[in-house]
DNA sequence: TAATAATCGAGACGGTACGTCATGTCTTAAG
DNA sequence: CTTAAGACATGACGTACCGTCTCGATTATTA
């Protein structure tokens, strides 16, 4: 059923992912996915966890390079990977519907933000950066510029990311 | 109509959002509202483009305060007016929907950028600022900070804006 | 406009005859036709009396081969001429709305059937025939098995109308 | 559903039998009407085709008297009868819709005519009845004076009908 | 080994919104 | 003063999904 929802997601758009369509396409009853899931959200949540945990997971080593690495990693994935358009759905959604929005919040971007916070402290404490800005203030200062280049179709490169870290995280 | 579409989105959301409820709440025929828009996401372009042009016009002078004022007024947009809420549905409309992206970009984020792009050449020619990344780059690093915090539901102080453009614009 | 009204019947049938669609095909405003007809029911009353004005006449010989030939020619002019589609569809129409009803007994139905018994009032009398029915019967008699097999698609031929007077009327 | 589509011809007329007023009459939703009907004709037709078996059969027994008998109930039923609006109806709004003409030929005349036939063909072998047209023709020729004194309003009385028959069949 | 329960597919159901079409009324500008 | 052009409120069209709901049929477990 998730194999479903995702390939609906990537060939034919959010549009198309219905639960009528997620179950034609699984050859599953409607009902089947009303059981397990309460929405279509959590269902791609579901997917986007599972994918992220086996290509997006945050660096253990706090040293710079893992930083960027990861980061880079991060813009790929937005741009290139199916799962990628599922991140941006979901924070897309979450703009409609207050409750996937919590949902995105608590399930996804809060515990990924208390792995990053602690990367970050440890690269600072081992002199391997210097963020000049609060943890979350140069999360977001990060983060932020993949992610809108995304949203707008306006991939970041590789070396756009190495610059922002520069800039942002120059000892 | 714009006001019926406006009300009801601050109001009910985007998910109640219908044509159906703007025609009911402006007290107009579904047709007539065929007749002028094609769909819903136009309504919504409209209105964020009056709204836009009234309270957050691309400052003429090319100062680093005429930047920093901008940013902040942006951010405050994103956080409080209801035409924030536009912003963020269109931008979250064009990641399920190809033609919201197409108009959205074309009429709305193409005409800033390109205004944006002129402020801030003519602030580092005169000695204002001195970016290190490139125009669209720094334009990035600046606005999607400030974007992503009020997806996530993280709004930007005035302060944090300081502290971005202090750390990507400072001579 | 009547030619416009006459021609989207017989191309296109009833149900694509729409006030519309004739300004459309005479190429003239709405409001023009609301001017002079309160309905598309009147357009076809018009033409109808036109039409049959000119190849439907009621004979004024009070003989047999009259009352005959008209039969006849009744018969033909349901099955062929387009015209015969509009007293089908006005004899319909009129099943669906009593204002239809009304008009076409008055301006069609009822000025014919005054014409039809004087006509076979006067052979009577000069012995041409010999109605055993009262006169109206004998006129339903007569044209109900005509106009009845014109609505269910099985036309009388020559023959059967003959067989049918020499079977009502025969001295 | 069927008895909101009969009370709704009765009461209001066929112009206000909308798929729409049907669902909102019998309490149903429209997807459902469209489930099991693929058109409000078909609803009228499954209507006569109940309503006729109950009260319309054609006679088994081969009499002059059953044949005088079957026709004055088909007067009857068109005259006073509500289902014999819906039938009618039908018949008018076969020579608007083509598909409603096959569709009725199909489903109701082709049928009634056949048991029509047999019932006229036994009479005649039994020398009850002697007719001097065809088959097709004499039925035609008594059934529709009744049709056609319906669709203009002029019912036929019991009378009328005898001496129908006494003129054809007669041996 | 038979009864019992959980799960499944299938799909009907009352709803709501879609985008289109024609209605009959109205206003405007040109002749 | 009539016309064409066409905007407008209204309301039905037939379609797509929504989320809830019964149905048997098929597994799994328990007695």
């Amino acid at each position: 059923m998730l194999h479903a929802a995702d390939d609906l997601l990537a060939e034919h758009g959010f549009a198309a992912l219905t639960i009528e369509a997620i179950a034609r396409e699984a050859g599953v009853a409607k009902q089947t996915i009303y059981r397990w899931w309460p929405s279509k959200v959590e269902i791609l949540l579901d997917t986007l966890i599972d994918d992220s945990s086996k290509c997006l997971a945050v660096p253990q080593s706090p040293t710079a390079a893992g930083i960027r690495g990861y980061l880079r990693a991060f813009a790929r994935f937005l741009a290139e990977n199916p799962a990628g358009k599922v991140f941006l759905a979901l924070l897309a959604q979450a703009q409609h519907d207050a409750a996937t929005a919590a949902s995105f919040q608590e399930r996804y971007l809060g515990p990924r933000r208390a792995a990053e916070r602690e990367l970050l402290a440890l690269a600072a404490e081992a002199g391997e950066i210097a963020p000049r800005l609060g943890v979350d203030a140069v999360l977001d200062a990060l983060l932020g510029p993949i992610v809108y280049g995304a949203l707008t179709g306006a991939a970041v490169s590789g070396e756009g990311v190495d610059a922002l870290v520069e800039e942002l995280l120059r000892p």
